[in-house]
DNA sequence: TCAAAAGTGTTATCCTTACACCCATGT
DNA sequence: ACATGGGTGTAAGGATAACACTTTTGA
């Protein structure tokens, strides 16, 4: 049922934050291996934890002292070759990636916890971040190489149900596609394969080794982590809309542009905010307080707090953001 | 990064079909563990294999002869305690679920594959086929016995954020809370919980132990796969509605009523005849073949194809089913 | 008084639900 | 002719998307 050729199992944790306007991740920036970040990652050791999800708190809390609260499982990952380093033949490893979202512990600024520290996750993915507009990176570097990598024939590859020019159509949004700000992952596996990410070089990809001389896109992360990252982001999009996550990321109490803004913050575009604030208000998951805050720099703006209650009131509570928001 | 105290990993497959107006489920039924099913699994060697998908369908190949479709991975079970039976000290087993869709491979009937065969899945979950209405179970055994459960205090249990009565009305609809299809997972915990299943009095459960004279609910299986199965179908419950996975289910000519009976086999409930084919109709997901077919028994039905085009059209193309289908 | 951000009102359109009836075949 | 399942039309209600304007504070 298993086999003991060296398979060691690691739990990596996409521990998210959101600080002020923008969404952070959790890095451990391990001098050993250059300048590159890290998603923190720990053993999982069946003896002392009964699950992976309690062997995970454990030891973020020791190893970064935060306490999280929502963690959900995101995938296991266990390709050979997209772990290790080149030319490291040690152990086989799986991991199994999670997702964790805590409130930012500072009162303000990137708190720097345990040797880990939070760091605007659109360095990693500089595509992603449709906020103000489309990305420039799109039509100056990403869907020029993209093209190219289209029409060259694509040999050597496992079969795939869509072409080449399909995938790039449906996963960058071109050619009358919709951008679709769920499809993080498939867009990183597209840049993964073309050898547009200083992981696929690394890693020793063929395609990627053919291109030594074209440019990398975004920041690169140790072995598989950002790969991990992409699939948080992706999973944190699209549990927005059907169910209250977005709380665990507010302080307790708030105004409606802070909620607006780290929706905006999470889903990388820009809300309309009449219809982002009935939406809210449809849907019952906050009520407000009765204070008042004067600190936003104009109108003084009404507070108001997440209603637990939603929860057990209707089946899917999240904030179900059409294409306008 | 890991440990290396016996921990092995296994990949078992929720090998789903549907047979007439029935989903199908592949187990092996092994005579050495009573007459308990389980269902398919296999080693995963990282040295033979790159990938967990690749070995998954290797083995699937080898064991069955079925050359699956469709493969998606659903979770990665790691509690100590559902995996092994009692007294059962060997190393301990995290094992991958995968589900995997295959289009039943006999003209008719249920087909036995290399020593495994389809069974319906209904036998393992009666309080989930609601296609002939509430099912009796619910009224008659399962609503009462989870009244007393959610009446008792939770001591010794895991802090969660909902108390046994939120999460009995949540998850089974119960007291003005609309029965979600979907929550087939959330369901079995709970009943696991209660210790209503088998599987909850052989892990040893204290709370099972307690009730022992108690009635056990549907049909049990080895190990955690009933809870892999449970996780399988809220998966494709799901998934049905935003991917057009229905079609791998189906022979590549179908009527309208044959495609419809498939998605009520698969969510287990009753659709409004109109309202189906209207739905399917906006989607532009099939195409008519011009054929004709007489063997239904009253008028003759036409005979549709699934477009394959629609995956390239439009961003997430599934039969939204809304709560009337 | 002006900048900056909060907050409101209204309409066209589309999708969902719900309703009841007619059609083509085999026996 | 009648049973059986196939197939259609239409209208009410609600949600979404798109539009521009008023209000309240601090500087």
């Amino acid at each position: 049922m298993g086999l003991r050729t060296g398979i060691e199992i690691g739990l990596s944790a996409a521990i998210v934050s959101v600080d002020k306007d923008d969404p952070q991740i959790l890095v451990a920036s391990d001098k050993t291996d250059g300048p590159r970040a890290g998603l923190p990652f720990g053993p999982f050791d069946p003896l002392t934890h009964h699950t992976f999800e309690i062997g995970l708190r454990a030891w973020v809390k020791a190893q970064t002292g935060l306490a999280v609260g929502y963690v959900e499982q995101l995938y296991t990952f266990g390709d050979r070759g997209r772990h290790a380093r080149p030319g490291d033949s040690g152990p086989h490893v799986v991991s199994v990636g999670y997702l964790a979202l805590v409130r930012m512990p500072d009162p303000d600024g990137v708190a720097a916890v345990g040797g880990a520290g939070f760091e605007p996750w659109y360095r990693f993915f500089p595509w992603e971040d449709w906020r103000a507009g489309r990305p420039e990176i799109l039509d100056l570097s990403i869907l020029p190489l993209l093209a190219e990598w289209a029409a060259r024939p694509a040999h050597d590859e496992p079969v795939r149900p869509l072409g080449r020019r399909e995938r790039l159509r449906l996963c960058f949004g071109v050619d009358r596609s919709p951008w679709d700000e769920e499809k993080v992952i498939d867009r990183y596996e597209v840049l993964y394969e073309a050898g547009l990410v200083e992981e696929a070089r690394r890693d020793g990809r063929k395609a990627a080794l053919e291109r030594a001389k074209l440019p990398v896109l975004g920041e690169s992360m140790r072995f598989d982590h950002r790969r991990i990252l992409a699939t948080a982001i992706a999973r944190l999009r699209a549990k927005l809309k059907y169910r209250p996550v977005i709380f665990e990321l507010m302080s307790s109490e708030f105004t409606l542009t802070e909620l607006q803004r780290t929706v905006e913050a999470i889903s990388g575009r820009h809300l309309h905010k009449q219809n982002f604030r009935r939406l809210v208000e449809n849907t019952e998951l906050v009520e407000p307080t009765g204070e008042i805050s004067t600190v936003t720099g104009g109108r003084p703006a009404a507070m108001f707090r997440f209603r637990r209650e939603v929860v057990q009131e209707r089946p899917a509570p999240g904030l179900r953001l059409g294409s306008r928001g």
